[in-house]
DNA sequence: CCATCTTTTGAGAGTTACTGTCATTTGATA
DNA sequence: TATCAAATGACAGTAACTCTCAAAAGATGG
């Protein structure tokens, strides 16, 4: 019934996963599909960059990707999603889970993330800029951001629960995942927040290293 | 225009901040303001407990408590705040400011919050707990603890920054607040979830034994 | 007690995000 | 080309808000 997220890159799969996605074979009808749910981001982002989120409706943006409302909603369940979702979730968990598994957890965390990011910055980083400006500034999307299924903290505790080989995650997974995750985030804010011009590496490992020091110099 | 919420307990207030508050001297308009805030929430719960947070409508709890619509909204911006907002983030602002400033802040953290949840416990036990429930259950609810002003993030970086003296916070503040603050929320919010059998304050201990430790255990 | 001023309230109209249904179109398949 | 499944659009409906304005009720000074 709604169109398919692309899914996640298998193990075995190009190094870079962005071009490993769009590499994949697709059939007429998923190219449309893409197409179409490009075309709404698209046209999404120039109406928000014009007028601004809150002043940015759904039938203004359905109107512009040339989609009916109705189908709007079947790209993307909220409007908040446009900003909110990405593909790049089972990527990061893969690479999570491809460290080795006697690693203390932060390092990781934070090899897996500077990979990732890296990644990103080659190919998207003014989308990534803006999105992240946006969720910084839109109430409604910054507290989407903790929402359940693809924040930060969901994904960690997932690679946490995954690699300790259990079903149900630890209360000290659960604290752990939710302050990695909020410290995560707020790192990726603050770098969106200095127009980028900060290194982000520098600042992801700043942030480890607060966290593994117990928060001593505070 | 909007009506005031009930003021923070001056420093040299009576040790319990929830008598402190009930004390207070009040005018009939004060008292008729109360008492339909009161009346609203009491009855939204007793709603909600019946037919759920989602079918229940601002309409049903406006009429329940014998006011218009309009008076809902002007107590509560939204239907979401009747459960997220309460009172105590100034109580607890002021409880970790009385705190040495040259102890650790994590520890500061820790004994604040202890001494506030315990007080709470005394006497609104049952609402905490279904509040927090609420909380875990409700995805729009667990979205909008993360809203800006009265989230435990936001207090403990208004904690660090007047702790410091300082105007603006700096980097590592908002990312100390950010990781205590998540893994103070999903404490409280596991505490809910055994149904408060837990002793609270053994979790509490534990969370912060784990951020103290740099997350050596996993 | 009365007159006046201010705050609080209710009524009502309007906006927008979202849901559900159903008939039509369009790509896949044999 | 005929058939089936997926995608779409039109439409109606719901509920959370927002705004505006006039009426009601408490505060205040005489």
């Amino acid at each position: 019934m709604s169109p398919e997220q692309p899914t996640a890159a298998p193990p075995n799969a190009p190094a870079n996963p962005v071009q490993a996605m769009l590499e994949a074979p697709l059939s007429l009808r998923e190219r449309k599909k893409l197409k179409t749910r490009q075309t709404i981001r698209r046209e999404a982002y120039r109406l928000i960059a014009e007028q601004g989120y809150e002043n940015t409706t759904v039938e203004q943006i359905a109107a512009a990707a040339e989609v009916s409302p109705s189908t709007f909603f079947r790209y993307f369940a909220t409007k908040d999603d446009l900003v909110l979702t990405d593909e790049y979730d089972p990527v990061m968990i893969t690479a999570l889970l491809a460290r080795p598994a006697d690693e203390p957890f932060l390092t990781s965390c934070r090899e897996a993330l500077i990979g990732l990011i890296r990644e990103l910055l080659q190919h998207e980083r003014e989308e990534l800029l803006t999105r992240m400006r946006l969720v910084t500034e839109v109430p409604s999307l910054r507290a989407g951001l903790h929402r359940g299924g693809n924040s930060p903290q969901e994904l960690f505790l997932v690679a946490l629960t995954r690699r300790a080989g259990v079903e149900e995650p630890t209360f000290d997974m659960r604290i752990t995942a939710a302050a990695i995750g909020a410290a995560t985030t707020e790192t990726v804010l603050q770098w969106a927040a200095a127009e980028g011009e900060q290194d982000i590496a520098t600042l992801v490992d700043h942030t480890f290293a607060v966290l593994e020091s117990g928060f001593a110099g505070v």
